[in-house]
DNA sequence: AATGTATAGTAAACAAATTGTATATGTCAA
DNA sequence: TTGACATATACAATTTGTTTACTATACATT
């Protein structure tokens, strides 16, 4: 939905880059609120090339394929602030493992129980990896500038995100693994 | 992606229903983690007939237009438990309000407070809905059966995911609202 | 010499989701 | 009696996103 502005807030705050870094970028820093695949990187940037919000430059390469580096224009940025001035809600969740847990009682109970931990695992180690960039990019939070406070709230979130799955799968675990049928 | 599950899953925890009143089922309880628009609810009933899933039944009304009430086969519950077999990766998240957050510098402050304090509130609100329902619907959970556990998980994890938002919020608002420029 | 990995991008086909519109009917209040 | 609201379902257009597949080159490993 907001792709293109995504784009354009990831060429503004961590500069100008091909639609190769921008999958990066994606894979690695934002993943934890957005996620995108490179054919819609590759073809969102040219669709912003053509609006005028992002300019490119095609740097020739010897040793590598070219590239086409994207910065974004004035108008893109004044574009990206509107967009950031308009509400917009919460964005709708669909998460496949809330429809498991409902019906959970209709496989076997082991069963469950390692998809929950599975689940666990995948979450605390995304916590491990947004946790070292806390400490290696955000020293003292009081002496950060307006805009890397901003910065800072975005791994927050992505903090606090993770830490509640961990949380949340550990209350499954125990509640659906001690669990003792009465009268069986 | 996986709201025919969806929908299996609601007929089968919550029983035979409507199309309508499957939309009102997504509206209310589940808005937590899943989201879908009556087109979609009422195209995958179709489907799901046409796969032999669901089965239904048009009841004539007088007073209303007929509707048609959809139950679970037995061939879509054990379609349902072999997909709960299956492992499934955390889902994708697109959150607009993080790409406002990092390029929130662009506008003025206070408009910036604003969208913040308005996502605030939303999460308090849900926050409180759910709430109501944990006190209504459960009581002891020592005592509940696996199925009511497994439910019960649900609501948990609504519970913990507004609180999150609303404690995110808040730590947003405080270290934006108290932000002091230096040098300016 | 063959295989794997990283870089850098294009394109078509399909699936999912949103947005907009249409069609009925009944109830209730201003 | 007009209009808002709720019930109940459906079609069509468009946008958005995923899957699959393909073209290249270079560098490192086996």
């Amino acid at each position: 939905m907001a792709l293109p502005q995504a784009l354009l807030a990831s060429l503004l705050v961590d500069g100008p880059c091909s639609g190769y870094d921008m999958v990066k970028r994606f894979d690695e820093k934002i993943s934890c609120y957005w996620m995108a695949s490179h054919q819609q990187v590759y073809k969102t940037l040219r669709e912003l090339e053509n609006a005028g919000w992002v300019s490119s430059e095609t740097i020739t390469q010897t040793s590598r394929p070219n590239k086409n580096i994207y910065s974004i224009t004035s108008l893109g940025k004044e574009n990206l602030a509107h967009w950031v001035l308009t509400p917009s809600e919460p964005t709708t969740i669909r998460e496949d493992l809330m429809i498991k847990t409902q019906v959970g009682f209709l496989v076997p109970r082991p069963a469950i129980l390692d998809e929950l931990k599975r689940r666990h695992q995948i979450h605390l180690e995304n916590l491990a990896v947004i946790k070292t960039i806390e400490k290696e990019e955000f020293g003292d939070i009081k002496t950060l500038s307006l805009a890397e406070k901003f910065h800072y709230l975005t791994l927050r979130r992505g903090i606090r995100f993770e830490s509640d799955w961990v949380l949340w799968c550990e209350e499954a675990i125990e509640m659906i693994g001690t669990h003792q049928e009465k009268d069986e």
